[in-house]
Order: structure tokens, then sequence, then C-alpha cells
RNA sequence: GCGGACGUGGCGGAAUGGUAGACGCAGCGGACUUAAAAUCCGCUUGGGCAUCCCAGUGCGGGUUCGAGUCCCGCCGUCCGCACCA
């Protein structure tokens, strides 16, 4: 047997073993209960990043960790294929965005395969592969005949000078990040799925998923922004000829509807765009508002603008106010009916606007005593209290007062309460070329119409052209032009494609079942789903997780599946992070990054190897190509092998938050591969003679792991699989000892499996023949989990004085009157009076004097 | 702006309201070696430096016999915001 655990040489021969015995192949039938554990698939850039390690790990270690207690194990990987970088990439280096993705993905395949994942490769997909995305058409157009997909004007980040649409991403500073120009909003006709038909549900479903982190399910409630309120009509006072005599208003604070200073609409708004047309200034104003991003930070940060149209509307609640009616940036069409009424001492983006145009601000919520009608200060008063200066409210609280208001409307007969949310429905174009096209045709005669499903997939043609900006496919010279399947008339293909998160919302039901004629069979769909446990990073909390259960759902509406939540249990891991190396450019005053290979780290500080001068370490942060603190998860299996790289990704940090990456730490996990080969090779299945405290603090530390494991509370799982080393190495020779090294395998057996093979076929501790991978979980003697013995802390006055062992059980009496014979406690006490003794038992006594 | 989280030694972290710092990394001392690496043993929150005591979980209050843990108010850091994936 050799000294030293060869991984260079050992990790590829067991990966091509378990490939040839198809390890990892889920199978369909069999009567073994099944699991089905997923990990976000990755989109293929061209390298595994080591978050995607850290990611699959975990999957990886629970995959095989099922295996191992008897489950049917479903652990797919496929590519979120399509997407802008490989149109960068065209553009960039003029390569092919289909030919630079499917290379990326054989490189990235051979990347994982290197760490040794336990995955089903016989399923594998790619998202822009035409076998998947015309499925997905499929699915589009059943969507679309239920009556969830639509088109609606909407508005996009332009680029004036590209002549493009630009991605939220895209835009830098308020300018298109390769022309510079400012940006501006244009409307398009867009296509949307009706979410928000799934609004009350999605919100709903939430409760039952008791498995999700608590801070994703608030991210999503919050999100879908459910809120009750008032929807009540404003009448305009004097309306201008051919002007609308009234436009609707959503509040959530109808209670505060005597604190209204002013009405204001969007710059979309129809009343708006009606006052534009014989008003260049209220024109102007609107033009200006049109400049700049669509993302809510821009919007909602941007300094609040108005324009007073002049108009005045009537007070419901009291005829003789009026109110100015002004168009403001702040409104937004997207949210309630796109205008409201304005009470600034109670709502924050009021009052700045009220302060900058000199509206008034009328309290009507006493805040404690104070209740002056005159509000003073920068800062709206949003907490409870009872109103005050608002007639007959005087006296309520705020739910009272909204009631009341709500009811009086709904009386009166010019308002009705009325739940609104803050979900959009989803849109789903998108004015590029790497993606799934969205099948349909339009035609001067028929409209918009399906592709017949027989003439799917609509494919992508592979002949465009990226010299200039803009949709490869709209200035396509052939592929738009086809004739109408209604009319037969010439006609011309839709030439948006779907959001990339259209592909990711149903991924993990092909991969459960992959008939050709059809996305998905319905009953081997309710064979595997739902995802029993579904691991990816945080920043997808909420949209890929609201639309994969939107998705789901919609497909169960039209009767296409049998579940409704795709995943009963999610778990969001934390980042990979680095320290930063760094010196000031003197040119510029600008750092100038280093990476980890060019710099050496000594225990005070580092210096660059190229010039052996000092380099500043800055702060531990995501790894980033632009900061240059990233490492290649290649480099380190080369020199560590898989193995070490899997134990550090699961070591000492807990999953859900950030791991620092260090040399020093990959080096540790290394050395302990090399010690675990070191124990294993003292296995001697001919040792006699038993060691019940090893035999004990092994099936203690055995129920512990797998406890830790399946609340992927790996870091735990580690720490205790190194106690129980420390333990075995330090005990003697016996039988137990023995039984022991081969527990330490079989535990370390999903986090390091290529150690494991290697040392399960030397020491001979299965049958000849027999892997790992296809090994049981140890089992546990409930008997041996009991210790007979506890140790029991001593406080007087809540502070620790002495330690008691003693027999587990023990009577409180006698634990008490052990406890207050103790020379620590005596002494604590120095003679005062004992007043009262707690007795927790088994666990502590507590003397207070 | 809105929403969400996090804060414990030199570092990552552990701790059903009940012995704070398990376990790992780094560091220090020792053994082995011609030497180095590897390995093994020991120490390692701060202070008085003593098998004893005091202080200590971002800051300030509170609840409790007892608070890292619960409550209130701050401070700091990070993440998401609908066309990045």
């Amino acid at each position: 047997m050799n000294e030293r655990f060869d991984p260079s040489e050992a990790d590829g021969r067991w990966q091509r073993v378990w490939d040839e015995r198809q390890c990892f192949r889920a199978e369909d039938g069999g009567s073994k209960p099944r699991s089905y554990v997923l990990e976000m698939f990755p989109y293929p850039s061209g390298r595994i990043h080591i978050g995607h390690v850290r990611n699959y790990t975990m999957g990886d270690v629970l995959a095989r960790y099922k295996r191992m207690q008897g489950f049917e194990v479903l652990h797919p990987m496929g590519w979120d294929a399509f997407g802008m970088p490989a149109e960068n990439a065209a553009m960039e280096k003029g390569v092919h965005p289909g030919g630079w993705t499917r290379e990326n993905i054989a490189n990235m395949k051979a990347q994982l395969k290197r760490l040794g994942f336990a995955l089903d490769w016989s399923r594998e997909l790619a998202t822009c592969d035409p076998e998947y995305y015309g499925h997905e058409q499929a699915l589009f157009i059943d969507l679309y005949r239920a009556g969830l997909v639509y088109r609606k004007e909407s508005a996009v980040n332009w680029d004036p000078v590209d002549q493009t649409v630009l991605a939220n991403e895209q835009v830098i500073d308020g300018r298109g990040w390769r022309s510079g120009a400012l940006v501006e909003k244009r409307k398009l006709s867009q296509w949307f799925l009706r979410i928000t038909d799934f609004a009350e549900e999605l919100l709903e479903g939430l409760g039952a998923l008791d498995s999700w982190p608590e801070k994703v399910r608030l991210m999503q409630e919050n999100w879908i922004g459910k809120s009750q309120g008032l929807r009540f009509r404003f009448a305009v006072a004097d309306p201008p000829a051919g002007m609308a005599d009234s436009f609707e208003v959503f509040t959530t604070r109808p209670d505060t509807l005597f604190g209204a200073s002013f009405a204001a609409i969007a710059a979309e708004h129809p009343l708006a765009l009606a006052l534009a047309e014989n008003d260049p200034k209220a024109a102007a104003f609107i033009a200006e508002c049109r400049k700049g991003g669509t993302t809510a930070a821009e919007l909602e940060t941007a300094e609040k603008h108005g324009y007073d149209t002049g108009l005045r509307v009537v007070h419901p609640l009291d005829p003789a106010i009026r109110l100015p009616v002004y168009i403001a940036n702040f409104v937004l069409m997207d949210y309630g009916t796109g205008a409201i009424f304005a009470c600034p001492a109670h709502d924050q983006r009021d009052l700045d606007f009220a302060r900058k145009y000199g509206l008034p601000v009328r309290r009507v919520v006493a805040e404690g005593d104070k209740a002056d009608a005159v509000f003073l200060g920068d800062e709206a008063y949003t907490g409870p209290g009872r109103l005050v200066n608002s007639g007959f409210l005087d006296g309520m609280d705020v739910d009272a007062a909204k009631a009341m208001v709500i009811a009086r409307a709904e009386s009166e007969g010019w308002g009705q309460g009325e739940t609104q949310y803050r979900l959009r429905d989803w849109g789903v174009s998108r004015q590029r070329y790497w993606g799934t096209p969205i099948p349909f045709i339009h035609c001067e005669a028929c409209g918009v119409v399906a592709v017949p499903k027989d003439q799917l997939p609509v494919v992508l043609p592979e002949d465009v052209d990226f010299s200039t900006p803009g949709n490869p496919l709209l200035r396509h010279p052939t592929w738009k032009h086809v004739d109408c399947p209604g009319c037969g008339k010439p006609a011309q293909r839709e030439t948006d494609t779907l959001d990339t998160f259209v592909d990711s919302s149903w991924y993990f039901l092909r991969f459960a079942s992959q008939p050709a004629d059809k996305p998905f069979d319905r009953d081997e769909i309710a064979r595997w789903l739902p995802v029993e446990q579904y691991i990816g990073g945080i920043e997808h909390a909420i949209l890929h997780l609201l639309y994969a259960r939107f998705w789901t759902r919609a497909l169960k509406r039209i009767g296409l599946v049998d579940v409704a939540e795709p995943f009963a249990s999610l778990f969001t891991q934390g980042m990979v992070t680095h320290e930063t190396y760094s010196r000031t450019d003197p040119a510029n005053g600008q750092p100038v990054y280093f990476s980890p290979g060019e710099v050496e780290r000594g225990a005070d500080g580092a210096v660059l190897t190229a010039d052996g001068a000092p380099v500043e370490i800055g702060r531990v942060i995501k790894m980033s190509k632009s900061k240059k603190n990233v490492v290649d998860p290649d480099e380190i299996v080369a020199t560590y092998g898989a193995d070490a790289i899997r134990w550090f990704m699961l070591s000492d940090s807990p999953p859900e938050r950030d791991l620092p990456w260090s040399e020093a730490g990959i080096e540790g996990c290394g050395r302990f591969v090399q010690r675990l080969w070191r124990l294993f090779c003292q296995y001697d299945g001919a040792a006699t003679g038993e060691d019940k405290a090893l035999d004990r603090k092994r099936d203690q530390t055995v129920a512990a792991v797998a406890e830790d494991i399946e609340a992927l509370s790996f870091n735990k799982a580690v720490a205790r699989i190194y106690e129980l080393t420390s333990a075995v190495e330090k005990a003697a020779p016996s039988a137990s000892r023995s039984q022991a090294i081969r527990t330490v395998l079989l535990l370390v057996a999903p986090m390091m499996p290529h150690l494991a093979e290697e040392a399960w076929a030397a020491i001979g501790a299965g049958d000849p023949g027999s892997l790992v991978a296809e090994a049981a979980w140890p089992p546990v003697d409930p008997a041996l989990l009991v210790e007979d013995e506890v140790t029991v802390a001593v406080q007087v006055k809540g502070k620790l004085r002495d330690t008691l062992t003693v027999a587990k059980g023990i009577a409180r009496d006698e634990l008490e009157a052990l406890a207050l014979a103790s020379d620590k406690v005596q002494r604590a006490l120095d003679g005062a009076e004992v007043k009262k003794v707690i007795v927790v038992p088994d666990r502590l006594v507590n003397i207070v004097a």
C-alpha cells in the first residue's frame, strides 16, 4: 500500500469507473424511495467558477448521502445556455454565439467531471438546443391559448446612438455601455406572461414552503406586495374642452385623505399625454421624464420633479377643497392606476415633493401628543396614531379610519376597497438573437398567429451578422419572411426572443422526463417532483424562484402537471470570497489589482513576486475578474486533487454564508486528505478487542453527521469528522478501532469520494470489487447514543463557579446538595444566605444568594 | 429610495435562554531529522499572568435566577430591485 494518496492518478481512474458502471444514473422504474437533488444549472460562461464548485459540492454530498441511505437519486446537470455574453463574444471576437456556447459547455463539462460529481449525465440538456427550446415554444403557445400570454406596450432602455435596446446591466450611470450615449425610455409592443393572475396563489403558496429560508419567503412576499386600499375617482374641476373630466387613483392610506395636498399622475398617464398635446411645457416635461433608464433604483433615487398642470380636482370628502394636479416623475404608471393623491405629512416621497414645490403639509395622524395641523420637519410620520384634523375621522386609529373611508366611498359611490399587488406582469420579449424565438407570426390579415405545433421548433438561423448593434434576427434577410399559417399570405415572424428566465423556469421538469414528442410526461413528472432539495445562490431569491413557481402553477392550471410547487426545500448558499491585492497607480490614483498567483502572502503582509515590494491587502470580497481576486478550480484540482477542494468548500463557513478562500486553507485540506489515507491504511480486519468509549463516539458521530448533512450544515459535519478522526488516531488497536476506521471512511465518502474509493479497494473493507459509491450508510446502535454521565455547571448568581460530573438522571435534591457542598461554591457564597436554587436536571444548578 | 440579511479570538466559525470560543486555519514552543519537508506532542480571547480572580460576543438600554441567543433604539457591512445570469 502506498504511503501517499495520489489524486492526480486516482481521481480520474475512479471517475472512469463510475462512468463505466453508470453508478449515478437515475432509474425511472424500481421500488426504492425517490429523491430529486438539484443545483441551479450554470450559464456556460467558459470556465467553472469556484462558486459553482461550492454549489455542486453541496448538492453532491447530499445526493451521495441519499444514495447511501437507499434512495433512488435523480441528480442531473445541464446548461442555461442562452444569454447576452454569447452575443457579446460574437461582437468582440467575431465568433458565433452557438459555437462559443457549445465550446464553453464542453470545457465546463470536463471541469465538472474532474471534480467527481455524482451526476446523471444521460439527462444532460442545454437550453440552446432546438430539442429543448422547441418544447418551450410549444408550452408558450399552450399558455397563450389559455390566455396567460398577451402583448402590450412597455418601456425599454433605448440607446439613441447605437439604435438598440439595452439591458439594465448595459446602462452605466445612465449611459449606453458601448456608445456612451444618454439612455432614454422607449415604448415597444412586447410579450407578457400574466403572472399577476397568480399573485394571490403565489403568495399563499409561500405559507406551505416551510423548508424554504424565511428570508426568501419574506422577500417574495414583499415582492408580490399585497396591499389593501381604496381606488377612487377624482373629479376634475372645470375640465378643459375635450379633456377627461375625472381620473382614478389608488391609495393604501385612505385614512389620510384629509391630509391631501395635491394629486399627481405619471408622465405616461393618458391624461398627461392628452394635456401635452396642447401644452408644450407639459410635453417638454414628459420628454424630460423619458430620459434615464428603467430600473427601480434609478427611478426612486432620482430627484423628484413635477409639473403643475393647472388642473384642479375636487376632494371627495369635502367639495370645498380643491387640489392641484401635477405630472410627477416619481409616480409609476405600472403600479395602481398611475395616479395618486399625496399626503405629505405621512408619506416621505410626497413630503419631499411638497417641500420642494411649497405645497401645504397637514398632519392628520397624531404622533404621540403632537397633533398640530401644521407639520414641521422633513421626515414624514408613517407610524400609528389617532386621526386628527380630519373631520368625522377624528379620534379613530389608522385601521378604523381606513375602513371608515372605504365604507363611505362605497356607499357614496365614488370609490371602492381594492386589493392591489406590487407584482407586475412578466415581460418576456428580448430584442436579441441568442434566445428562444417566440413562436408567433404577424399577419396583416389574421393578426398574431401561433406557429402550428407540427412546425416547431422555430429554429434560430445560423447565418447572422453581429458587425452592427441591434437585433440580428430583425435584419436577417430571409428568416422572418414566412407565409401566414392561417391565410397563406406573406407574413413576418416575431423577431423577439424569450427572456432566458423562461428557459430556467421549467428545466427541472425536463430533467425528470425527456420524451421526444412532448415537453415532458405527466406521470413521470409526478414520480420525481417536487425537487426534494434545490440549492443555489441567494441572488435568485426573487426572480428565478418566483418565475419557476409561477410557470409550474401555470402548467398545472392548464393541466400539464399535477404539482404546484416545484421545489419542496430550498437552500441558498453564500458566495466564495477572497482578499484583494492592489497598489495605487500614482498617475491617476486608481487601484491596480494583482491576482493571488502574482503575490506571495506572508503572515503579516503580501509582496508582489515580480519585484518583492509590498502590495496592499484589501478587504475580503466576492471573487470577480475585475478585482483579480479569482482562483481557478482546475489549478486547485491539479495541485491538491478534487477531494481537497471539495472538503474546503464544506469546511468552516456555514454554507449559507460567504466562504473566504485562502491558500493556507486549501493546503490544510490537502494535508487532511493524506492524514485520512494514513489512518485508513491502519485498518486491520483481523483485530480483536472492544473499545466501548470509541464505539460510543463512533455511533454518536454517525448520527450527528447524518443530521448535519440532512440540515446541510456541512461545516458542523466536518468538525465532527475531525473529532472522530482524532479519537480514532489516539485509540489503541482493537476490533472497535478497525470498525471506527471503516466508519470514518463511509462518513467522508460523500465528501471525498475518490479517497474513499481508493481506500475502500485498498484495505478490503467491503466485498471484493464493491464500490463505496454503492455502499450503505453505517448503522447506529441507539443504545450507544445515550451518555451515562453528564457534566453539570454550577453557578452562583449566574456565574460559573464549578462543574460536577454526575450520573445522568440524578435527582434534583441530590444534585442541589452536591452543588452546595462544593468548596468553590462555598467560597463564592462567602457566607451569604442562599435565597433560591434553580436546578435544570442534567445541565445546571444556579444558586441565588 | 424600497426590500432582505449579517456583526463572537489574529482569521473562518461552534454554542435547544443554561460551562462562550467546539472544530479548522494561522501563530508560538517542543520531538523526530545532517538539514528541510512531512509527521507527532503541547500552548494559543484580553488583563492581573497564579489549578485563583476580573473583563469579554458591534454600541446603548431592557426582560430574566441566568442573554451571543429574546425585546427596544443606534452604528457598521453586504445583497436584491423586474432586460445580468
